[in-house]
This record gives C-alpha cells, structure tokens and sequence, in this order.
DNA sequence: GCTATATATCAACATATCTTGAGAGGTTGA
DNA sequence: TCAACCTCTCAAGATATGTTGATATATAGC
C-alpha cells in the first residue's frame, strides 16, 4: 500500500453513497450483492449514479465485480481495507508503541468469541 | 464515531497535502509541531494553502491546535484515527469472523516487541 | 508604541467531483 | 430474432474543493 493507493482509498470512502457500498459489500462477504440489489438496498440510486461510484470503488481496488448471467456481482476486497488500516497505523507502530498500543487494544475485536471491545 | 463523522475523517485524509501532514504529526507525538514546522517539512507550502489544510483536518477531528507563544502547534489526535480504523472493521467482524480474521492477524503490529507483521 | 514574526482569513479563480437524463451493450428466454 | 432485462457509458450542468495573492490578527521583544 504506497501513498497514492492510500489517497485513493480514503477519496474512495470520503462520499456518502460509496461508504454505504462498502460497507454493505463487508457484510455481504465473498458472495457479493448484484448492482441492482445493492441500488435497492441504497434506497434507489439511479443506475448511472450508482455505476459512477461502483466503478469509482473498483478503480480504488475497494471492491471487485464479476459477471454472473445478467447480473454483475460486486463484492468487497479485504485486503485492500486491511492494506488502508495497516497505511494508518505504520508510523505510530514504528515511532510510538506507547500511543500505538491504546489504538491496537482497541481493536482487539469480537473476531475472537467472548471479546467485544469494538461494539460495547 | 458515526458515518458523518467517519466521512468527514477519509475526506480529511484523502488529500495528499492532508494525508502527508498527519502522517508527520502521529510520528511526532503529542508534542506536535508548529504550522511553520509543518509547512518546511512539506517542502514549502504558502501559509494560506497549508492554514487551510490545517483546518480542515482539524475540523475532521484528527489534528488539534494549541498556541505557544507566536507559535501554533499541531499534534495528531490518536483516538479519532483510532475510530476511523474501527469504523471499517466493525462489519467483518460483526457478520463475517472468518474474513475478518486475517485483517486483525496482519494487524497484530510492532507494538509488541518481536513482531514486525506491518512492516516486513 | 513600533517592528518583526507567526499564522489565519478573505476573495477570486481553477479544477475536480457528483448528479441527471438519454442512449448503448450484453444476456436471457420465448 | 425479438422483447425484456440488467448494467454501463456519455455529455451537460451543478456543486464542492484546492490554490493563489493580498490582507488581517495575534504575540514577542525593543
């Protein structure tokens, strides 16, 4: 993840519309959603607007699309968002592990059964 | 940290002027530096272009100012790039563990002496 | 109070981004 | 092949964002 990646990234989350994409794609997983069914969800987009930010989102490496019949599937690239997460802890982790070490506890999260540190 | 708030941070970080002044402060520490600092460290930024990234980031929340003397110092503030991260794992991890799981493990960081999974 | 220093604010312009509406490209099943 | 469906692309206009240069505010030391 270099700097221009990272920049891409953030622009591709700083609008409402691809933020709520994402964020829909993370809780859709592997599978995906169709573009239709994502504009439904979105509370009716209109196609173009909708195709705008998708593309947006896949030029950003945020999302991936594939086609399945009609349908053209969308679904979210973990990596990508764990490569932004990484981006922004890089220079605390390196320069101050004593402020890194509150922001790295806080995300110790409910992955692990038992734990909940992020929804609480 | 609620969407508005989480937009407004990748907006704020989305700028390479921006991304790059945040990225000097967290190495910094709660010190901070002054606008002129800053700005030198950039390369030379007019005092208008960089007042008007200051405030912006500022505004996102993920840098704060204090005066000292004829000085204005900025320093980052941990918790909102803190909830930031945050924001974006809490759906994986809340609906899908499994792929979440190897996001959190390439996180485990170099707070912990010994460990160096961001940056090998 | 005066001057130098450090930074913020304002207005104007340039550029980038988002939305809309019309239309086109593939895909399916009859 | 035809009609229905799903999605993309394009062009135009609206809005938001970033830059520049000039000016204003605040502090420090003489």
């Amino acid at each position: 993840m270099d700097e221009q990646r990272a920049l891409a990234g953030f622009a591709a989350l700083s609008q409402e519309t691809r933020l709520r994409i994402v964020r829909l794609l993370v809780k859709a997983g592997p599978e995906g959603m169709a573009a239709g069914a994502i504009g439904e969800a979105l509370g009716g987009a209109s196609t173009s607007r909708l195709s705008f930010h998708l593309t947006h989102l896949e030029q950003a490496g945020l999302i991936r699309s594939r086609r399945e019949g009609r349908f053209i599937i969308y679904s979210a690239v973990f990596p990508t968002l764990a490569g932004l997460i990484a981006f922004l802890m890089r220079d605390c982790c390196d320069g101050h592990p004593e402020i890194c070490a509150p922001v790295a506890a806080a995300l110790s999260c409910s992955c692990e059964p038992g734990k909940d540190a992020l929804h609480g």
